[in-house]
DNA sequence: TTGTAGGCGTTATCAG
DNA sequence: CTGATAACGCCTACAA
């Protein structure tokens, strides 16, 4: 009973390159050399070492190797509510970011039992993971983003439109998206332009919205009061009845694709056309595949380029600055001059 | 200079807690019993403990909690192409049901230069990851897959609807998704019911084709060679333009709900009304909040009941089946008795 | 070409 | 209540 080694009690425990070295004959050592692929080791023994690898099923420690290395090669991502309209596409970029760079990417949803949101409580989850750099996704502002310090020793960047003093932040840009598409209808010889916010909680509707005021304001034409949706297509439809009896309005800024298609069709339904009476633009460009013929004028954020540069401040560092990418004006035929 | 400590040497090194434990005075394994909350600890050394821990912005090392349990509380999650439709929310599903136990999820691409793509590449890349739990989601059948065996001590899931003699496999219920539907239609009296179908590789269309294959036979008649779109509403507007032409006709089963809506659309405009002359069915109820007024009947899978299997099933073991998550028929109104 | 020693940060165990 | 020790799996450095 002596000799009975004590991997035998534990079953739990996994199959190690002494185990490996064990069965092979050779020395630890060496079998993390065949392991890593390094040169200095004669066939003859590195096959009598794979073959054990083999046969024991081995695979290499990630604790045991980033123990010793201290990095993970890997970056963590939190975000509140991951089903929020945009929260997955943002996660398809970081994540074909970090392959092309041989990182992983390590997700957590704080879930609706954490109210409130905080950012101190994210980053606490975040860096008890295996990561080497934090994303945090902060779709709506959290209570404590004033006060919040980020963790030294966790490069951490927060999604968000507002800048912070002391962490790095980054988001598609939606206040100069705002100020394109109001341009944009303005170049177009339209000032009467309606502006379809997205719900209150949202901090992309407010920097859209106030991108709209401001280009508004700048061509001297005072805005009219939004009327606010939920950012889907049935809200537009009931906002697109009402917008129907503005005699004024031109054109329609909706704060989503989405809402725009049910704005457009309640226009439709009250007789009025569109681009031939009314223009009306959308933001996102998530309507391609969806319908068919899809003409809709409309504003895209390059998510493979937003992903890349969040995973580069992530894992990169540096001083704290806001990055706002900017988006790209798709232009299709939901727009035209004014009559 | 002797005295110089080594930690100042190497600016990459982390705070560890013998430095928390240097600063506070005490000893490591006081450190540990503070950041692990046990209660042996006299509130005064408790308190100088906490504050050398927020001046030296400690955190505890994932690489060596890790190390000494064995185990990561994660599971890893592996997609051939991730921006393919489908993934995403399955995604979400993942990680709604791992947080819920307290886990995070690792996610990686495979990326378009591994081809061919191969299960065997999947399983070694997340093996080297801090996962107690692999989830592979297969949308195209790999070259390898009859061949393939898991790695033993990677508790490993495919996600597909092929059955595997020695892994588990998962997946949302396509044959049976076919069979309901079209087993819905021949119930309001549609023999004549066309199927159609995604792009070649998908195996989801395939078993989606089976089953409305099986289903018609089993109801003695025989089924019309499908027409076959690329997922989009695009390409379901073209083969609307065809099936238009096609007078036996009076329901359509699409492959998805985008096809569907284009299927409708070049009806409308071949002046054939859903579902006064014609029924349409689509799958994946995609388009909630994507498009004004959405009554198209279509076949929902939980995508958080199929997330919490998966994840059950990666963390939980047990011996190799085939699972199928069925999915729900959601009836609007683009179906009607026949005429 | 191969082997030995040491330490990365943590926690279980036992000793005080 | 607190501290010392050992071990988890791996890799760098050095020795044979």
């Amino acid at each position: 009973m002596d000799k009975m080694p004590k991997a035998a009690c534990d079953a739990h425990r996994s199959v190690s390159m002494a185990d490996v070295a064990a069965a092979a004959g050779v020395s630890q050592q060496t079998v993390s050399r065949v392991v890593n692929g390094q040169p200095n080791v004669s066939q003859a023994t590195r096959d009598r070492v794979n073959k054990a690898i083999a046969e024991l099923g081995f695979r290499p420690s990630f604790a045991g190797r980033s123990l010793r290395s201290g990095r993970y090669r890997n970056v963590g991502l939190c975000t509140f509510d991951i089903s929020m309209a945009g929260n997955l596409s943002m996660f398809e970029g970081v994540v074909i970011a970090a392959r092309e760079q041989g990182y992983a990417v390590t997700m957590i949803e704080m879930g609706p039992e954490q109210v409130p949101y905080l950012v101190s409580s994210a980053t606490h989850r975040l860096a008890e993971l295996p990561v080497d750099g934090a994303i945090i996704n902060l779709s709506v502002l959290p209570e404590d983003f004033e006060d919040y310090t980020p963790l030294p020793g966790l490069e951490t960047v927060l999604v968000t439109m507002y800048a912070h003093p002391r962490c790095t932040t980054i988001d598609a840009d939606q206040y100069g998206c705002g100020t394109m598409i109001t341009n944009y209808l303005l170049e177009h010889g339209h000032t009467q332009i309606r502006f379809v916010a997205g719900p209150t909680y949202s901090s992309h509707s407010d920097f859209r919205e106030a991108g709209w005021r401001d280009a508004l304001e700048a061509a001297n034409v005072s805005p009219v009061e939004p009327l606010r949706g939920d950012w889907s297509a049935d809200s537009g439809y009931e906002i697109g009845l009402k917008l129907a009896q503005d005699r004024e309005m031109t054109a329609v800024f909706a704060g989503n694709d989405q809402m725009a298609l049910g704005i457009i069709a309640a226009l439709a339904n009250s007789g009025i056309s569109v681009p031939d009476d009314v223009s009306v633009v959308g933001v996102d460009d998530s309507l391609r595949g969806i319908i068919p013929h899809n003409d809709l004028t409309t504003v895209r954020f390059d998510m493979l380029e937003r992903g890349r540069m969040m995973f580069d401040l992530a894992v990169g560092g540096g001083p704290a600055r806001a990055v706002r990418v900017p988006g790209k004006l798709v232009e299709r035929s939901t727009v035209a001059d004014i009559r």
